[in-house]
RNA sequence: GGUGCGGUAGUUCAGCCGGUUAGAAUACAGGCCUGUCACGCCUGGGGUCGCGGGUUCGAGUCCCGUCCGCACCGCCA
């Protein structure tokens, strides 16, 4: 052993003791006389003491040391003289009676500190040393914790944890699959998975009854600050439950960790939303419910008045930022501005002030009369001192634009603190989702989840309007999980594929094996996946989950640090009978 | 595929309306300093201004292209 003690672990009441510390030198500091060293492990920072009058070769060895020497120390706890508050182990140093220089180490490209002067791209290229800074350790070690904690949780409610394949069958339907070509196979790849959905369905078949996994999962698709190519769900399975089960199942666990690792009590159910209202409400599938301003519908009071946008419009719709009124012309013309963006697209924005004396201003005084608005700002719940935002056009385009524009508010106004988290459950989500590019109905979760019973007569009379035995639980904005009822009848799922243009023969091609094993007594059954990156990065508080992931992936799906992808040496290529057909640059 | 922002010392950045030898902080090296803990003070070294082309008497600065990074849109059942 090197060591016998870590660097964050001695405290008073060792002092006089004899110790051996091993880790990273963090900073020298020489004094002339005498000279101190941080000395950095995964645990913490203990101060080591040389002095000239004491042992005059020792401190000069210390002299020669470099940032990021990997040191042994010997030496005595004792008392610091003075004392440093800001550390845990500030009370005591060791007196240095021998170093031993481990290995040497060029200066390092950043400082190895939480407040580094090293940007995110050179960060990610010496990945290995950004993950010596305690703050991305500590994201690490989060996980670890919860990622341990939900295990046990599951555990104790009886899940079995199984894993699945990683090379699997590729299914065109959802996102991109990543491949892998077959050697013994020529010609033929299989995909890694993008969850372990189907296998998951089979091990109810089999009887596993509580099934869950922490999974990788790889969707080939283009990355953003909470989207890697791979990434980790907690995916989950029951069998004999409805969705009430599975969202109290699922409610409690996550309850449970915002316990473990906020010590925060969410005494009442988490509040459910119906689809519908949340597109109504918040123009989003996962509204941030940490403030209000919720949406108010105006388009039967603004039609006919001449203003040809509005009259235009499918919906006019508007959220009342309170307290806003005196918001100066270039305030507005930011605001109006961001929705203009190309990322939001909106053609412009409507205000209207109620000011502090009760007067209304507004940009559209030209077609609506004093009265008229204060109708909008009744209808709205506006009053004195504040500033309402309207915007119109086509339904669900304005409803996206304006939500953007609300959580551009939220933000101004402070109303998304990190530290405030509000869970929700969306829930009758839309069983299929229209797509006019290609003329035919999309499942929007996937081809397996259940039709809402009570609409199952719709399915081929009104089918955009069947509602889904889906939810998604939501936190502070951002998607959570998500999961459904299964359908577990193959005569239904037989239906399923049809109404989303399979033909038979394609649908046994793709999911034969499924629909196997749906004849022997399949169980109803259904689940819930939980994106594990995302709720590390919640509760870390970060806004991407590349900080809680130990090597990430870049904007392009690169790893900087190892330099994938890359390419293949020719004998491999020819192992796999594949070539290559690059176009020209 | 698209939009926006960025690329200047090891690092983070400044560099105006194009004009002398491209700066600061930090890191690094040397020196001084016996209680520091972001130690302090003095001195010093360090630049293919991402790359290519163009405009100009003159380009870090303007234009075009390209590469790289970040955020977002599309995409992500």
């Amino acid at each position: 052993m090197y060591r016998d003690k870590t660097c964050g672990e001695l405290r008073l009441a060792d002092a006089g003791q004899e110790v051996r510390l091993a880790g990273w030198v963090q900073r020298i500091r020489k004094m002339g006389g005498m000279t101190f060293i941080d000395l950095r492990d995964r645990y913490g920072i203990t101060q080591i003491v040389f002095n000239q009058e004491i042992n005059a070769d020792l401190c000069e060895a210390a002299n020669g040391l470099g940032r990021e020497y990997v040191v042994e120390i010997t030496g005595k706890v004792e008392e610091r003289t003075s004392k440093n508050k800001n550390i845990p182990t500030g009370e005591i140093e060791i007196i240095a009676s021998a170093v031993k220089v481990l290995n040497k180490s060029d200066i390092p490209p950043f400082t190895i500190e939480d407040n580094t002067d090293g940007g995110d791209d050179l960060r990610m290229k010496y990945r290995y040393l950004d993950l010596r800074r305690p703050c991305v350790r500590k994201n690490l070690e989060l996980r670890h914790r919860m990622a341990f904690e939900i295990r046990r949780y599951l555990d104790s409610k009886g899940f079995l944890e199984i894993e699945t394949p990683i090379l699997v069958k590729s299914t065109p339907e959802g996102a991109r699959d990543f491949v892998v070509p077959s050697r013994m196979n020529p010609g033929e790849f299989y995909a890694l998975p993008q969850s372990p959905q189907l296998f998951k369905q089979l091990l109810m078949v089999s009887g596993y009854d509580r099934y869950f996994q922490i999974a990788k999962c790889f969707r080939d698709e283009d990355l953003r600050a909470d989207r890697q190519p791979e990434f980790t769900q907690v995916d989950c399975e029951m069998s004999f439950v409805e969705q009430e089960d599975v969202i109290q199942m699922f409610e409690g666990l996550v309850k449970h960790i915002f316990k473990y690792v906020k010590d925060i009590d969410f005494a009442d159910p988490f509040p459910r939303m119906t689809w519908h209202d949340a597109m109504r409400l918040y123009g989003s599938d996962k509204p941030d419910i940490r403030f209000g301003m919720p949406f108010v519908e105006l388009t039967d009071l603004v039609k006919g008045k001449g203003f040809a946008v509005m009259d235009d419009a499918e919906l006019t719709v508007g959220i009342v930022a309170n307290g806003c009124a005196a918001y100066t012309r270039k305030q507005i013309d930011q605001l109006t501005d961001f929705v203009k963006r190309p990322q939001v697209g909106a053609k412009g924005l409507v205000w209207v002030k109620v000011e502090a004396d009760g007067s209304i201003k507004s940009s559209v005084g030209k077609f609506f009369d004093e009265e008229q608005l204060r109708g909008w700002a009744s209808r709205m719940g506006a009053e004195a001192g504040d500033l309402m935002l309207i915007m119109s056009g086509e339904a669900m385009k304005t409803r996206k634009q304006l939500c953007e524009l609300r959580l551009e508010m939220g933000n101004r106004l402070g109303l998304r603190d990190k530290d405030v988290f509000a869970p929700l459950w969306v829930v009758d989500f839309p069983l299929f989702e229209w797509d006019e590019e290609t003329q035919r109905y999309y499942a929007m979760h996937h081809p397996f989840t259940s039709p809402n019973p009570e609409d199952i007569p719709l399915l081929h009379s009104d089918t955009g309007k069947v509602r889904a035995t889906a939810y998604d639980i939501v936190v502070n904005g951002t998607e959570l999980g998500g999961g459904s009822i299964r359908i577990h009848d193959s005569e239904l799922q037989d239906t399923m594929f049809e109404l989303l243009g399979f033909t038979p023969e394609r649908a046994r091609e793709q999911f034969g094996f499924l629909m196997d094993a749906f004849k022997y007594g399949a169980p109803p059954h259904g689940g819930l996946a939980l994106g594990f990156d995302r709720f590390v990065s919640i509760l870390a508080g970060l806004d991407t989950i590349r900080d809680v992931i130990a090597f990430p992936k870049n904007n392009s799906g690169r790893d900087v640090m190892n330099e994938s992808p890359s390419q293949l040496e020719p004998g491999q290529l020819e192992e796999l009978s594949l070539r290559l057909d690059l176009p020209e640059k």
